[in-house]
RNA sequence: GCGGAGGUUGCCGAGCCAGGUUAAAGGCGACAGACUCAAGAUCUGUUUUCGUAGGGAUUCGCCGGUUCGAAUCCGGCCCUCCGCACCA
């Protein structure tokens, strides 16, 4: 459809306010939503599939007599933004490129740098980039009620947020204690993933060390691992022969580390702090304990130990560890490797085994070295136990000893955790990145039992598609705990109880789809007072009294009434649809706090979750260069011909892969319906014959499956049916000899309307040129449309394609080239004896025709009593089979008894003749 | 490892929950034919295999089981994909 047609009705539709619905006690109710954007950036071809079939939804519930709501706002919050904007401002050219990028999509060239200039404000790509949606939202015609739009940045909805929280810790489900993030050491400030370089590409996560006190005279040594179980082997200690050594002091405790390990403990324990210096070769002249063993361990250097990885120390343990291994044989340090612990099943791996595989005799090998480590530590993690060596540890899986080891070395004050990052990292600004405690970190407390139990309850009355989901959601509830809720930085609203914190974006995201029942009224309650205060969020969401709020004025007194009265007439989303990821976060927390904050009727109704879009087969990626804009395709392919992409060439719940072919494809077939359409023509004065009367039949069939499958929400199969086997049919019908112009226009009107919500644009263009007033997108569908199912029509013609097949069947194995084909229909009779003998009636036979009972028997399988009066099915389509196969047709009565084959219903007797 | 999904005919992808109507929808691709000067588009047929009569044989990851009957139900095994957190 051209690009102008569609502009035209996206333009008529909104004109005439046709999706913006407001309270309808007459109609049924039914509120879509998507999961908001963040508006970062255009979106791409994944975000439209999402929105698209939310769409789809929303246009033939509308069509089936619902008012229906499909909302739209816009999520600002969080770090992204103000990260983009910061390195926009720092002039970071890979930033900037992508920008103007994305800016060439949309803007004149000479537009771009007052753009890019503005873009320093964070607010403004977040502003910026929301106008840009809705502006390709429109141009694929998706039915939204933009009148709702509202932002997380937005002070009345930041209102309602802080509202939220005080709920939230009023339920005594917000708590603050320790926990520890990745921090920028120069910025003094925690980073996301987004802040450090390569972030995205390559994920830093946390590590949990243990760190171990060797306990010596004037102070303990402090050595770092991941594996505290194997303790009981250790057989020297190592320390860098490159690093500085200094004394921190923790918690009472002199320890000696390297310095850089002691600014990440100073970062991790409050109050700790260097006291001095201390040389490598005052440490190398100690004995330090160990702890279990009380052995006294000898210090080496050893060029491995980096200073800056763990505590700059390591204890040695060349029966488990394959660096320790090499490094004593190659420093010759008098030590035998120990084993503490051993194996059952698996590879059969030891150090020795894998340093004599490999042929490591040098640290410089370190790629190879790093192999085999972690080779023996999966070994011994997943199927190793504690030998007898163990003192109290002995027997315990590799798995339980770490963790009882861990726990008896900090009660013993002979350790403590110590956290690392997995890799090397710093900031996109260059600074490193390290891992600090935070010490009155906010979490909102998702282990709460009540809490659980709510939401579990909740999750069974839901509808889900596809089902399985359902156990997902349970599965994904219980595996949620403490979840920091707040960050030091980013854009959102701050928590009430403490300003110096900002609501993490997730956090702040999870009822707000309750703002569009009545952002109009908060929006204007907020102007007219400053602010919107929790008395009158509470009078709206919650418990309040008319009293609680009557000292506000009478205009904002109507205006929480009218919030109010729309909050639980829309509220309780029927169907919120998204894609998988947002399973076990976005969408956990959304029915979770929907449980804790809302009572059942306003509680979420329903989830789709979809699959992802891919393109040819690959990710969808901004780096990889393969996101296609929304703009973009509704300019290059036109949105019916995305929309009806979108609906049929895969299962909501599936990967979609968008490609150049299958699209192409998709639009061969749009082009067919169209030419199809244009057939159309009214024939007052013709008398159906049997094709046409089946195909109305056919029709009606796949209308009412149409129905059935859109109201179970498989649009696939409900396109398929409506789309391609109706075309496919009419195709049939043409070849048949049947009248199209006839056929098409007796059931163009309904076609019309159930394509409408696929592809709407068309089908309004379609309604119009048929002279029909008003729009097909606000027209019904109902069950009453559907007209009469003739079986006997339908069985006609299944007859009838049998006979074909039969006939081809014949001829392809005989290959025999007919002259004539002789067709013998079963008679009067024998029809009657088939009757009998199919209703068990055998004693009824006459004996004259019991000695057909057999063949009977033979044959029961293809014989079908469906069709009256065969002889006649086929001579109304004598010329079509005639023109098919060629040659001449004869029909007669089979006249059973003279020998050959017997003709059964449903079974006639083909004789080909051979060419003379 | 934990949790979830899945392995279908050249490919994509339905069917499986409610066993028979299923050699298995629909699409793509391939091949043949019609149309055309030709190509493209469109239409028709074929697309596991055997067959001189509409039939038979063997198929739905592998091995067993239940059943008159299994792609569909049950058990075991092999393999693949996705999520696992503070990040939107």
């Amino acid at each position: 459809m051209d690009r102008s047609v569609e502009e035209k009705w996206q333009k008529r539709w909104q004109d005439s306010h046709l999706f913006e619905p407001l309270q309808d006690e007459s109609k049924p109710k039914f509120m879509i939503t998507v999961p908001w954007p963040y508006t970062n950036g255009p979106l791409h071809v994944g975000h439209g599939r999402t929105y698209t079939l939310a769409d789809i939804i929303a246009r033939f519930r509308r069509m089936r007599g619902f008012n229906v709501l499909f909302p739209m706002a816009f999520h600002q919050s969080g770090t992204p933004i103000l990260a983009f904007s910061e390195r926009i401002r720092l002039g970071d050219e890979k930033t900037i490129n992508q920008y103007r990028d994305n800016l060439m999509e949309y803007e004149e060239p000479e537009n771009i740098d007052s753009i890019m200039e503005s873009f320093k404000k964070p607010e403004n790509i977040a502003s910026y980039f929301s106008d840009r949606i809705v502006k390709d939202f429109n141009s694929l015609g998706y039915s939204i009620d933009w009148t709702r739009r509202f932002t997380s940045a937005d002070p009345f909805y930041q209102d309602f947020v802080k509202w939220q929280f005080e709920r939230l810790r009023s339920k005594g489900l917000i708590k603050s204690g320790k926990y520890p993030v990745l921090y920028s050491v120069d910025d003094a400030n925690a980073v996301g993933e987004d802040d450090i370089s390569d972030g995205d590409i390559d994920k830093v996560t946390i590590e949990e060390y243990t760190a171990v006190a060797f306990r010596g005279d004037e102070y303990s040594l402090l050595a770092a691992s991941l594996r505290p179980e194997t303790l009981f082997g250790v057989t020297n200690l190592w320390i860098s022969d490159h690093g500085d050594y200094v004394i921190v002091k923790v918690e009472g405790e002199k320890y000696a580390v390297s310095a850089e390990a002691a600014q990440k403990i100073i970062l991790q324990h409050e109050g700790s702090a260097i006291i001095s210096q201390v040389s490598s070769d005052d440490i190398i002249s100690r004995k330090f304990t160990a702890p279990f063993t009380q052995s006294r361990l000898t210090v080496y250097r050893a060029s491995f130990v980096d200073p800056d990885n763990g505590t700059g120390v390591v204890y040695s343990v060349p029966g488990h560890a394959v660096w320790d291994y090499v490094a004593i044989k190659q420093y010759g340090v008098p030590a035998t490797p120990v084993k503490v612990i051993s194996v059952q099943g698996g590879e059969g791996l030891t150090v020795e085994s894998l340093v004599t595989e490999a042929g490591l005799s040098d640290l410089s090998d370190s790629g190879k070295i790093k192999d085999a480590t972690q080779r023996l530590y999966r070994e011994e993690f997943y199927s190793g136990r504690m030998n007898d060596s163990n003192g109290p540890f002995s027997g315990m899986t590799v798995q339980q000893a770490r963790e009882a080891m861990r726990q008896e070395l900090i009660s013993s004050r002979l350790g403590f955790i110590f956290y690392e990052v997995s890799r090397k990292a710093q900031t996109r600004g260059g600074s490193k990145v390290v891992v600090a405690v935070l010490n009155d970190q906010w979490f909102i407390d998702y282990s709460v039992e009540w809490w659980k139990q709510e939401s579990h309850d909740l999750i069974r009355r839901m509808y889900y598609y596809p089902e399985f989901y359902r156990n997902a959601m349970h599965e994904a509830v219980d595996w949620l705990r403490e979840r920091p809720c707040a960050r030091r930085r980013g854009l959102g609203t701050r928590l009430p109880f403490n300003s110096e914190w900002v609501i993490e974006s997730l956090s702040d995201s999870t009822i707000y789809p309750a703002v569009y029942t009545n952002a109009a009224e908060m929006k204007r309650i907020h102007e007219i007072l400053g602010k919107l205060p929790e008395e009158i969020v509470e009078y709206i969401y919650g418990s309040g009294t008319d009293e609680s709020v009557s000292h506000y004025g009478e205009e904002v007194v109507l205006l929480a009434q009218s919030a109010r009265r729309n909050l639980h007439y829309w509220y309780g989303v029927d169907i919120r649809l998204t894609a998988h990821p947002h399973l076990s976060n976005h969408l956990s927390f959304y029915v979770m706090n929907h449980a804790a904050l809302f009572p059942k009727e306003l509680q979420p109704r329903g989830l789709i979750i979809t699959g992802l879009v891919v393109s040819n087969g690959a990710k969808i990626s901004k780096s990889k260069g393969n996101a296609i804009s929304l703009l973009k395709i509704a300019t290059r392919y036109s949105a019916d011909l995305y929309r009806l992409f979108v609906a049929v060439n895969a299962d909501m719940s599936s990967t979609l892969d968008w490609n150049e072919s299958e699209i192409n494809a998709v639009r061969k077939r749009y082009e067919t319906f169209l030419e199809l359409m244009g057939q159309a023509g009214r024939q007052d004065r013709f008398v159906p014959t049997q094709v046409e009367k089946w195909f109305l039949s056919r029709f009606n069939q796949h209308m009412k499956e149409y129905i059935e499958r859109m109201e179970g929400n498989d649009l696939r199969g409900a396109i398929i049916s409506i789309f391609y086997e109706v075309i496919n049919d009419l195709r049939y019908l043409e070849n048949r000899g049947g009248n199209l112009p006839y056929s098409i226009s007796s059931v163009s009107e309904l076609w019309v309307r159930a394509m409408a919500p696929v592809i709407p644009h068309t089908c309004e263009e379609l309604w119009e040129k048929a002279g029909k007033t008003g729009f097909v997108s606000v027209e019904q569908i109902l069950d009453g449309d559907i007209g009469e199912i003739d079986e006997s029509a339908l069985a006609a013609e299944r007859y009838l394609q049998k006979l074909v097949q039969d006939i081809r069947d014949i001829i392809k194995a005989t290959k025999i080239d007919p002259a004539s084909i002789g067709i013998s229909v079963c008679s009067g009779e024998m029809r009657k004896l088939a009757q009998m003998l199919m209703e068990d009636r055998v004693s009824e036979a006459t004996p004259r025709l019991k000695p057909f009972i057999g063949d009977f028997m033979k044959n029961r399988k293809n014989i079908d009593l469906g069709v009256e009066d065969e002889a006649m099915v086929i001579r109304s389509s004598r010329q079509y089979l005639e023109k098919l196969f060629q040659c001449t047709v004869n029909i007669e009565e089979n006249n059973p008894g003279k020998g050959g084959k017997v003709a059964w219903p449903g079974r006639p007797v083909i004789s080909l003749a051979r060419q003379q």
